[in-house]
DNA sequence: TTAAATTATGCAACCGATTGCAATATTTCT
DNA sequence: AGAAATATTGCAATCGGTTGCATAATTTAA
């Protein structure tokens, strides 16, 4: 029973003995069209098997209804997270997604960028790849007017939006809450500083040390990529410190757990000796034990505002000159940082 | 420097005073062409910012370059590492990805085909959900041709290749395992049986209970969608019981690892009174303790060869009949099932 | 009953790239 | 040099839906 020939709309306008500009009219229920004959368009497109050929029209109406998202990468639970949030809302808007993935890499996400563009996405959905320095390859679709809204991993740009939270503040109130524990040396573990969400966090980092008279030293931030690897790379050279730390402040859960793993194996006590703290509420914080303070991350939320946004704005529903979304995040206390049980309930 | 208007073949053969149609085969490189020609094309095009028009090509070629992805859920691990695979391969093979979830509702299923089959994929990977039941709704595609390729929750169908693990020899291995380790009574907790996954798994449960002589006892089975959730739930329904369970055989880590965490703050011991073994290696697996006793199971390479598999098709690089890839998958022994401490190494 | 207003329909151009076929230009061979 | 073979180019139709404008049908107003 396989057809390879598909139903247009001049096979119903010929079955029906109209034109196909009624029937066109007729589908998508076009007031100029009488009541009946819509009925009977719809009805004999049902029978025809009749399905509308999105590339005719696209060519026509220059409009894609097809969104882009570039992401590093897809495989954490945070951006699987984003991106589920993000499909429901625009698939609930008739919006495709196209996905693909940086791989934390400029040079792939250039490339993405210009297969999106060619793709015609109507808009686009990114967040920075970890070692993107400048915006140029994202200038060809500044001139052609394609809004972009950036989500987590932003860069400051007029024209457009971003979605985020408050990253100095939560690395502020995380380091807080290290220092309320009596932590007195605390490490930090970041990302690429060239990116929003790690500088932000460490620069909550150091000013809550600062307010809280403690000095800055270099020797205990550590950069690196945050993966489990990185981790367990970085206990190592924690442990051969002369003076160690007696708190760390994660910029991941992935490396904040690795890290617990490591040092419990060492022999290290969590929290008695290290305080341990990460960032994004993964599920792995609850489950790895001492349990993992952290920040919990509005992955999903975040992905379902950054569609919505780039949804009202194509269809020029555009409430005020909105340049940034912060979102909440919340400190989740657990006992990987409870060096004093007394003062918690 | 913002301008709507694209440059199209039509500007360059202008500018160039030669035809449209050689600037289009000049473009993709057309023996037809002489060189010097072709050089002046392709730098006219670069200068004037040309960018080709995806769907005018399309329309023309009745061939998208697109690929759809349908899935239940995008927000566990074991997906997110799938749909990465599949994106990688994509990629670089010059297919783009469309990405929809079916929340594990047939309805939303039906609907996603639609809307891939408007958009006009060349091929559709897709996992199924919770509650399908018949492939009623993917016919579309059938009568259309377009190839299929099932991965992980797949159907038996003549016309469409499935990607795979031996979950049955899975089940039975791990409830062998189990049974090794001593344990006479084991429970299992299942997935919808109406899915390969989940009915293999169950069947070598019950195939490896039947071969080491222990009766399999229907009140030992639990059915639900192996969240979080319902890992605490069944916990409760399993502690109630008069004659408990020594042994779990969880079909996924997500619920084996909420039993773990419940159980323990009921006061049962991990492996010793109950032994607790899980499905998938994600990475809460290694983190729980004790460390989850799971079956690794390779996402990343079913993503990238389902994705491989289908485009080989699509280009009509078709290697045989192949009904069926089934990837190797590996048993790994961790301490949650590990009864008998002298007998392992 | 007829003019004016309103509602339905169709014509034909258009979106931009592709491609079979015919036409022209260039080489090669006697 | 002239014929034959080969290499280049362009014409025009095509893919299928959309839409401005003109025309036809129907209703309303006078």
């Amino acid at each position: 029973m396989k057809s390879n020939k598909e139903a247009t709309i001049y096979d119903i306008a010929n079955a029906l003995k109209i034109s196909a500009s009624t029937v066109s009219r007729g589908l998508k229920d076009h007031p100029h069209v009488r009541k009946e004959i819509k009925r009977k368009i719809l009805l004999k497109a049902r029978e025809m098997g009749y399905q509308q050929n999105k590339f005719a029209s696209n060519l026509r109406q220059k409009r894609t209804n097809t969104i882009g998202v570039i992401l590093p990468r897809l495989d954490s639970y945070f951006m699987s997270t984003v991106v589920s949030g993000m499909e429901k809302v625009a698939n609930l808007a008739g919006y495709n997604l196209i996905i693909s993935q940086s791989q934390e890499s400029v040079k792939k996400e250039a490339s993405n960028i210009l297969t999106m563009f060619n793709s015609r996405v109507d808009g686009l959905l990114i967040s920075l790849s970890y070692d993107t320095k400048n915006m140029d390859h994202i200038n060809v679709l500044f001139e052609k007017s394609i809004p972009i809204v950036f989500f987590d991993r932003v860069c400051e740009h007029s024209d457009c939006k971003s979605i985020v939270i408050d990253n100095y503040k939560a690395g502020y109130e995380i380091t807080s809450h290290l220092i309320s524990q009596g932590c007195k040396r605390i490490a930090h573990l970041a990302g690429s500083l060239f990116r929003n969400v790690y500088s932000d966090r460490y620069e909550g980092y150091k000013q809550a040390l600062a307010d809280n008279g403690i000095e800055n030293d270099n020797k205990l931030l550590y950069i690196s990529d945050l993966t489990n690897d990185a981790g367990i790379e970085i206990t190592r050279k924690i442990l051969s410190l002369k003076q160690k730390p007696d708190g760390v402040f994660a910029a991941n859960d992935t490396s904040a757990v690795a890290l617990i793993c490591e040092f419990k194996k060492a022999g290290v006590r969590i929290p008695e000796d290290i305080a341990v703290a990460g960032f994004n509420n993964d599920p792995v914080s609850r489950v790895v034990v001492p349990n993992l303070t952290t920040i919990d991350y509005p992955g999903r939320e975040m992905g379902e505002i950054a569609a919505s946004t780039l949804i009202n704005q194509l269809n020029g529903r555009q409430t005020a000159k909105i340049n940034s979304i912060v979102l909440g995040h919340e400190l989740i206390i657990r006992q990987s940082t409870m060096k004093r049980r007394e003062t918690d309930n």
